[in-house]
DNA sequence: ATTCAAAACGAACGAGCGTTCGCTATTTAA
DNA sequence: TTAAATAGCGAACGCTCGTTCGTTTTGAAT
């Protein structure tokens, strides 16, 4: 059986990943252990995930600014002086999942060279691997995309977005697939543009995608094919 | 010349559209006669608008629910008590916004009945009706998008969702030109997702098309030209 | 069983929230 | 010019917010 991305399935991606959805929360601890006051470590690693989830769960709603830490006491059965055991502050929690999914989670997706020359290639890991990633990580994604918004403004030094950086990557790969002649494409800006809100759209709208049974290998391959039609891959 | 939707350049959506952005908030106060207060027209249209302006702005920052009125009072230049002679309540103002577009603003559009009966200029109309509708009251779109998924759960009664519904009409128009042997589609549910995906990134990320000189008829342009090779459109 | 950090608790604080209302200023009509 | 009606004002109300901190509870090691 060959490994990702030469199996480019969702279950050959999740194989070779080296964090699994149980071992987030312990990834977690370990990256903020300064910042968390407790130093149990099995406790931590519980109350963190139930500080998280919920914290997921209620910024769905109305919004992380919107949001009361009482809600999120309420909703996790933790005291607010106890939060603040591992929060420091409300807009530090926001700042956490946003650091942990940017510098630890998402790294972690890139990290195995994927050994693969030709653009198109390149371009179909680099699709599969955020659809992948997007849904093993969804409610993270999900939260950054929503509240980097109102973020950005906050603290200017952090990444303007990922929106940017996201575009650009997509658009040099596809220039590079046109000069190697293997694509054809009269904007790789705007092609670039419409691939990534592709990518976000399947893990904003998790809801509709669910209720039609489409699941991350469906959506995947049809990114791709959408890719090759787009870009009129010549060899596919 | 040619009148819209045979010449589908946004100039000519412009000149047939019965409303124009000159005349939205004298549509407005009309619209919202009897919840307004303030009788007397000329100071009320300024004012709604100063106040919808200010609005679109505020939340557009980190939210309509963590925006406060005393933000909004300052932006505006108008005392919180005066606000309260427009507006009622503070959620009342999120759905004023939000009826107005849905039951004012967009069936504008949507007046003139097309004249086309081929699924694929149907769809093309369609597509750039929603382009060139988006880039002309932005804001009013980028707000509902936005606070949707809020005030979604707040109002069950009110439509679940904009998206469901588009996806239906697209998906809809993408069977029939199957049925008619002029297109060629594999997932019609995923390709109007994709499509709806694309319009909704022209209004959210406005910034980023404007950063690279992207006009509605570029955009909307490549749209269909999207739309077109998605669906193998044979005649085009 | 005892000890004692570690961790959780929850009342209390000042600030800021949405909303109200009595008052002043402005406009209109006679 | 005057009187009435309209529109705008902003302090005040009750409430909830994020955050703190003295106290109580927990749990591992002795």
């Amino acid at each position: 059986m060959q490994a990702w991305p030469v199996d480019n399935s969702f279950q050959a991606f999740k194989r070779q990943l080296p964090i699994c959805r149980n071992s987030v929360y312990s990834e977690f601890y370990d990256f903020f252990r300064d910042v968390i006051k407790v130093k149990r470590e099995s406790a931590a690693i519980k109350n963190l995930e139930t500080i998280c989830t919920a914290t997921f769960e209620l910024a769905s709603k109305h919004g992380f600014d919107a949001m009361s830490l009482r809600d999120l006491s309420r909703s996790t059965g933790i005291s607010m002086g106890g939060l603040y055991n591992y929060i420091g502050s409300k807009d530090e929690l926001a700042q956490m999942v946003n650091d942990f999914l940017s510098r630890r989670l998402a790294p972690m997706a890139a990290l195995n060279n994927p050994k693969q020359d030709k653009p198109r290639d390149l371009l179909e890991t680099l699709l599969r691997t955020a659809i992948y990633m997007g849904s093993l990580f969804r409610p993270w994604y999900r939260f950054v995309y929503m509240e980097s918004k109102t973020m950005a403004r906050k603290q200017r030094d952090q990444a303007k977005s990922f929106d940017l950086y996201d575009t650009q990557r997509l658009r040099e790969l596809i220039e590079a697939g046109v000069r190697a002649g293997d694509m054809d494409c009269a904007n790789p800006e705007l092609s670039a543009s419409a691939l990534l809100a592709m990518v976000q759209d399947w893990y904003l709208k998790s809801w509709k995608y669910k209720r039609n049974n489409i699941d991350p290998d469906d959506y995947a391959d049809f990114l791709v094919s959408t890719m090759d039609k787009l870009l009129a891959c010549k060899d596919q």
